[in-house]
DNA sequence: ACGGACCGTGGGAGCGCTCCGACGCAGGCC
DNA sequence: GGCCTGCGTCGGAGCGCTCCCACGGTCCGT
């Protein structure tokens, strides 16, 4: 607040930053006796007097103390570190995500999110070290690998959990089984008469982690009913083009049914398909997965998986677990649940 | 790598983390040399084979080093804190916000986000200030006020950005001036006859700094024009039976034009208007904002307004020139164009 | 043969914090 | 009066790291 005036104008008033020891000399107390204050220290008893003198010290120079020092210190950090995917999460993970931190900031852990920015398995695993988080939450995609969780765990994590559809050697995993969505739909397809089933695989890079296991579980769905079910898998890339060239030899293809691999994919080939004349679901059921809002508003109403995944809750409380117990065997918890919306696309 | 067998099973290889001196006592040479192999400090000439015998060490013992005490001994960081908007992003921001964050990590920063999670204002910036971030980066949303910035650069930040429609007093800011986005849709309307706008202000708490602005903008437009335009706003929740409502009693408001705030509210709008029986664009046009994927799928094709945003290159430079001339008089840099996409709604 | 330049390495202080043990002092007991 | 108890506070070490400075050795020039 006071402008030092015999500084440059260069260096505006944040010149040197309070320490402890700065509010321990205004106080005129003993840097101990300001950690123990501010700490509020229940072991050690402080007088009154003396506690308010340091707090009012530490207001007037805006002292803030030094999380790196003091976790130096400690020995350990309560940081979970939550390296961010690559891919842009949609509203479904996104409001997960959100619910996760918060929970896991009621057990007054810190989140932290880190971009891995394309580096990969022990290359990431040692960056990550470097802040000596207490847990990671690692997307399952960013190939950890055995040797990077021994780098984490080396490097004093107590808890190594992977996110997603894939899953490290050693770590916990929080088990997003794709499969499930695919058997989900192709199980709802089968159950109104569809056969001959298209699957839509996203051309784009980064979302192959989830489009081939839900293409696989639309495989091991057919293969359980029978001979007499067939799979076409279908590229799409996400513009109108790729998906008009799709439509136009969509009679070609025999398909009775579709998985559109998520909503969005669904309205850019229900379009398609529209507009080529094909009528959904009298000619093609269509099924998609998110049961995001756009679904509900599509003509013929979209059907779909709506994807569960657990709440933030029960999961910062298995963290914490972990956290408290480093010796548990390694889990693997099956976090996604998928059930089918029959609405009108099929 | 090799077991401990007498330690428990509860304690597995993860015993004590090593450090430099760990490093130095197995490669017999003193901490200080490892430092200098390890950072490959150019002003010290250390010979090769002690070079390799430090690395090989450090290999060995999976050495780390310890980003805390590093800082700690360094007296400040090269992170860039980005506290995450409680608002889940859309596509367009999030996409953004990678771009900053690898543009920002080539300028040899670490960026962390963090979750305000509730905090705002100074509260929020001790918070993030304990991490002593050389830049912060906070949503203008965050509330951070001339006192948050202050507690941040007393803490030795660098620079203090504020990102969005709003800002902060003492922070540069980066400004996402939402009242374009209005004024483009505004005028768009205007030059296609319309002088009834309606406008779409999304019930949802999280939304209000954007929806507002944009509101505004449209205020804005619709006065330069003249007195014959009015402008309605139309309270809507991001579900159907709302939009049902308003669609039920749209031709008692009179409205010949519709700005619907984004494309996705557009979608749901359009379709109750649809279902009601009301002509799109013929009865009311109808422009969104945000350019989605969905607007181009919708019949008619969905009107728009563009956002651009600025590139992440540009503004990791703009953060890194502040870092290194921190007296700068703080800047507003106005980053948000907007430019009306015509399709078939309007 | 001797002084100085220079090269490779080590010693050690100190960044800000916490916490163990110690220390002084007041009050009560023998 | 001396001793003990306990309360409130302080001194100081050390977490892992970096970097200034010192130091011994080799080699060259005179």
């Amino acid at each position: 607040m006071v402008q030092i005036p015999n500084k440059t104008a260069q260096q505006p008033a944040q010149y040197s930053v309070p320490t402890s020891a700065d509010v321990a000399r205004l106080a005129g107390v003993s840097r101990a006796t300001v950690s123990y204050v501010l700490n509020n220290t229940s072991a050690v008893r402080i007088s009154e007097p003396t506690r308010r003198r340091v707090r009012e010290a530490a207001k007037e120079l805006g002292y803030v103390p030094h999380a790196a020092a003091r976790s130096l210190r400690a020995g350990h950090t309560r940081v979970v570190l939550m390296p961010t995917p690559q891919i842009p999460a949609g509203p479904l993970f996104s409001e997960f995500f959100n619910e996760l931190q918060w929970a896991l900031s009621r057990f007054d852990y810190t989140v932290v999110q880190y971009g891995s920015l394309g580096l990969t398995g022990e290359e990431a695993a040692r960056a990550w070290a470097e802040l000596r988080p207490v847990a990671v939450l690692a997307p399952g995609a960013s190939g950890l690998g055995a040797r990077g969780v021994s780098v984490l765990k080396r490097s004093g994590a107590k808890a190594v959990f992977t996110l997603g559809p894939q899953q490290a050697e050693g770590a916990h995993a929080l088990l997003m089984d794709q499969r499930l969505v695919g058997q989900c739909a192709a199980t709802h397809l089968l159950e109104r008469g569809k056969r001959h089933i298209g699957v839509v695989i996203p051309e784009e890079q980064g979302l192959e982690p989830f489009a081939r296991p839900r293409a696989e579980g639309i495989r091991q769905a057919l293969a359980q009913h029978g001979q007499d079910a067939t799979m076409t898998e279908l590229p799409l890339a996400y513009d109108e083009e790729s998906a008009a060239r799709l439509a136009a030899r969509w009679r070609t293809l025999g398909v009775d049914g579709v998985f559109t691999y998520n909503d969005e994919f669904a309205m850019l080939l229900m379009r398609a398909l529209q507009d080529e004349g094909i009528a959904v679901p009298e000619e093609t059921a269509m099924i998609g997965a998110d049961d995001l809002m756009l679904g509900r508003l599509l003509r013929p109403r979209l059907s779909t998986v709506r994807i569960e995944l657990p709440s933030g809750q029960k999961l910062a409380e298995l963290v914490d677990r972990v956290v408290r117990d480093p010796g548990m065997e390694p889990e693997v918890h099956d976090v996604l649940g998928a059930t089918a919306v029959h609405r009108e696309s099929s």
